[in-house]
DNA sequence: CGGATTTGACCGGCGC
DNA sequence: GCGCCGGTCAAATCCG
C-alpha cells in the first residue's frame, strides 16, 4: 500500500500475503464463489449453441522448440457424417409417415418409436384401407429395419475407426517421443503427424495453414463446421516446426480477432491453445524447483501460459479451480472486455486467468491460464486447468483412463527427450466418473521434488500421490468432483454446475454416441495431455511481447454436439 | 457482515 | 523521450 510501485514479479507474493492478511484468502476462495456471474451479461450465448457438434482440435506448438503438436479430435466427417445424415433421414421419414412430433429426436431409438407410431397411426384413422395401411406399414416397416441395420453396421464401423484412431494416436505418440529424442536443440525441423478418424484429412490441413502462420483461414472452422457439426470424428495431428513460424499467435491480447475468425467459422469450438513463455534456459523451467507459486520471483519469468477457447455458455469456464476476480480491461482489438482472474484455491498460487470473448463470436470464450498452480488442482479440476499447471513442466504424465480398450495407453515409453516428457493417456469411463474422462495429471517439479496434480483425478490417484500439504476444499471423491455432479449450488467453486461446456463425460470411443455426449471433455483431456507434453519441454521464445510468446499453442476445439 | 466484483487509476514494458 | 497498451491495484459497490 504504502509503496504502491513494487515490481509486479516481486510482488506476487507480497501481494498475496497481504490479501492473506485481508481475508485469510484460504478460506474463502475455497467455498466460495461459483463462477462470476457477470460475465453471463457479456457472453450471451445461448443454450442451443452448446450442443453443437464434437470436435475437438488441439493444437499445441512448442515453439520453444519450434515443434508444434496438434490433436484433432473432432468431426469423424464421413463415417458419423452418414449416420448422422441417416438418421435424420430415417426421422424424416418417419415423421413423415407416422406423423411423429414431439419427438423430434433424431436417434436411433427414436426410430423405433417412430415406427410403432406409423403402424398405429393408420389404425386409428379408418378402418378402411387397412390392407393397404397394413400393407405400406409392413413395407415401412421393412425398410426402417432394413436402415436400422445399416446403422448398426455403420456404428460397428465406427466404432472401429475409433479404436483404430486411438490406438493409432498411441502409437504416434510413441513415435513422437522417438522423434523427440533425437537431436534437435536447435530448431527441430517440421515433424507432423496426423492422425485422423474419419477422414479428417483436411484436419491436417488445417493443421499445416495454421502452422503457415496466422493465415488461420478457414481450415478449422472449415473442415469442422462443415462437416463437422453434423459428426463426429476423432482425429489427431501431431508437427513440430520452427519456432519461427508461429511467432504470432496473438491470440491471446490483440490478437483475438486473428483466431476469432478463425472460430468464428468453425462455429463453435472450443479452442485450447496453450503456449509458454519461458526463459530460453528452458531447461531450468522446470528445475526451477517446484512451486512457482513460491519461487515467485522466477515464476514471472518462467511463466506458462495456455489459452484455452471453449464455446461456453457461461460466464466462464468451469476448470475446476477457484478464482477471484481482480481487473477488468478492454483489451485493444477487442471489444469484448477481459477479466483477470487469480486463482484463489491457495493463498499463493500464482495462477492467474484471462478470460476474455471472442468478439466475433461471443459464445467463445478464451480463457489464457498463466502460471502453474502451487497446490493441488480440485478434483474437479478440468483439463484446462491443468494445462497450466502441466505446461510449467510440473506435468510429468498425464493419464486419462479409459475403459475403452485399445486406448492402452500407457504405451510409449517416457518420452524422452530431454524436456519432454511423455504423456501417458488413458481414456477411461470409469464407472465412478459418468464414464466421464478423468484425466490425471502428475508432474515432476524439476528441482527433483516430486509433485503430483490432479486433474479429474481418482481419489485413487490423489491417495498415491500425496501433494501437498494442502487441505483441499473439495471432497477428494470423485464423485463429487466430476464436475457433472456439482450442481450448481454454491458449492466449491467448480460446482459451477455443469457449467459451460465443460462437462466431464466423455469417454471414447467406446461408442461414438458417447463420444458425441461429451467431446468436450474428450478434448480437453488431449488437450491437456499433449500441452503437459509438450510443456515440458523447453520452450524458448518469444517470451517478450505475449503476442508472441505464443509460439507454443496447444489448441483445444471442441464443440458440443451438433448445434 | 464478509467476501467477491466493479471500475478508474497507476505502473511498467514496448514500439515508434 | 513519448505515447500506447496490457496488467494490476485498491477503494467503492454489490451480493448472499
Amino acid at each position: 500500500m504504502s509503496s504502491s510501485k513494487r515490481k509486479r514479479a516481486d510482488i506476487d507474493l507480497e501481494r498475496r500475503d497481504d490479501d492473506g492478511d485481508d481475508g485469510s484468502g484460504d478460506h474463502q476462495p475455497v467455498e466460495a464463489a461459483p463462477a462470476p456471474p457477470r460475465l453471463q451479461k457479456e457472453g450471451q450465448i445461448k443454450e442451443g449453441e452448446a450442443q453443437a457438434k464434437e470436435v475437438v482440435e488441439v493444437v499445441v506448438d512448442r515453439g520453444g522448440d519450434a515443434s508444434k503438436e496438434e490433436i484433432k479430435y473432432g468431426t469423424q466427417q464421413e463415417g458419423l457424417m452418414e449416420e448422422d445424415k441417416q438418421s435424420a433421414a430415417a426421422a424424416a421419414g418417419s415423421d413423415g409417415g407416422g406423423g411423429v412430433d414431439d419427438e423430434e429426436n433424431d436417434g436411433p431409438g427414436t426410430r423405433a418409436e417412430d415406427k410403432h407410431m406409423v403402424e398405429a397411426a393408420p389404425g386409428d384413422g379408418n378402418g378402411d384401407g387397412d390392407h393397404d395401411h397394413t400393407a405400406m406399414a409392413q413395407d415401412e416397416l421393412s425398410t426402417m429395419q432394413e436402415e436400422m441395420e445399416k446403422m448398426k453396421e455403420e456404428n460397428k464401423m465406427l466404432r472401429r475407426v475409433v479404436d483404430r484412431t486411438v490406438r493409432d494416436y498411441y502409437e504416434l505418440q510413441t513415435k513422437l517421443a522417438a522423434y523427440q529424442k533425437q537431436p534437435a536443440d536447435q530448431e527441430p525441423k517440421e515433424t507432423e503427424v496426423f492422425l485422423s478418424l474419419g477422414g479428417t484429412a483436411p484436419a491436417v490441413a488445417e493443421a499445416k495453414s495454421k502452422e503457415e502462420q496466422a493465415a488461420r483461414r478457414p481450415s478449422v472452422g472449415s473442415d469442422d463446421t462443415d462437416d463437422g457439426r453434423e459428426g463426429l470424428g476423432l482425429s489427431l495431428s501431431l508437427r513440430t516446426s520452427s519456432y519461427e513460424d508461429e511467432t504470432r499467435h496473438d491470440v491471446v491480447d490483440g490478437g483475438a480477432p486473428d483466431i476469432v475468425s478463425d472460430v468464428g467459422k468453425a462455429r463453435g469450438y472450443a479452442l485450447l491453445e496453450s503456449s509458454r513463455m519461458s526463459p530460453p534456459a528452458s531447461g531450468d523451467v522446470a528445475a526451477a524447483g517446484g512451486i512457482a507459486g513460491q519461487q515467485g520471483v522466477n515464476a514471472a519469468n518462467r511463466k506458462t501460459r495456455v489459452s484455452v477457447r471453449v464455446r461456453c455458455q457461461g460466464p466462464t469456464m468451469n476448470d475446476g479451480c477457484q478464482w477471484r476476480k481482480y481487473g477488468q480491461k478492454v483489451a485493444k482489438g477487442n471489444p469484448c472486455p477481459r477479466a483477470y482472474y487469480r486463482c484463489t484455491v491457495a493463498p499463493a498460487c500464482p495462477v492467474r486467468k484471462q478470460v476474455q470473448r471472442c468478439q466475433e463470436d461471443m459464445s467463445i470464450l478464451i480463457t489464457t491460464y498463466e502460471g502453474t498452480h502451487n497446490h493441488p488442482l480440485p478434483v474437479g479440476a478440468t483439463a484446462m486447468a491443468s494445462t497450466a499447471t502441466a505446461g510449467t513442466g510440473a506435468a510429468t504424465f498425464m493419464l486419462l483412463s479409459s475403459t475403452s480398450s485399445d486406448a492402452a495407453v500407457s504405451s510409449g515409453p517416457p518420452p524422452a527427450s530431454s524436456s519432454y516428457l511423455s504423456p501417458y493417456l488413458q481414456l477411461n469411463s470409469s464407472s465412478q466418473y459418468h464414464s466421464s474422462v478423468s484425466p490425471l495429471v502428475s508432474g515432476t517439479m524439476g528441482g527433483g521434488g516430486a509433485q503430483h496434480l490432479s486433474m479429474f483425478g481418482h481419489s485413487s490417484a490423489l491417495a498415491a500421490q500425496p501433494a501437498t500439504h494442502l487441505k483441499y476444499p473439495w471432497p477428494p471423491n470423485p464423485s463429487h468432483g466430476g464436475a457433472a455432479g456439482l450442481g450448481g449450488s454454491k458449492r466449491p467453486f467448480w460446482g459451477n454446475g455443469g457449467v459451460d461446456d465443460v462437462r466431464p463425460t466423455a469417454a471414447l470411443p467406446d461408442n461414438a454416441g458417447t463420444m458425441a455426449s461429451d467431446p468436450n471433455q474428450f478434448s480437453a483431456a488431449i488437450a491437456t495431455a499433449i500441452s503437459n507434453v509438450i510443456g515440458k519441454d523447453g520452450q524458448t521464445a518469444a517470451r517478450r511481447k505475449e503476442g508472441e510468446s505464443s509460439n507454443k499453442w496447444g489448441v483445444v476445439e471442441s464443440l458440443p454436439p451438433h448445434d
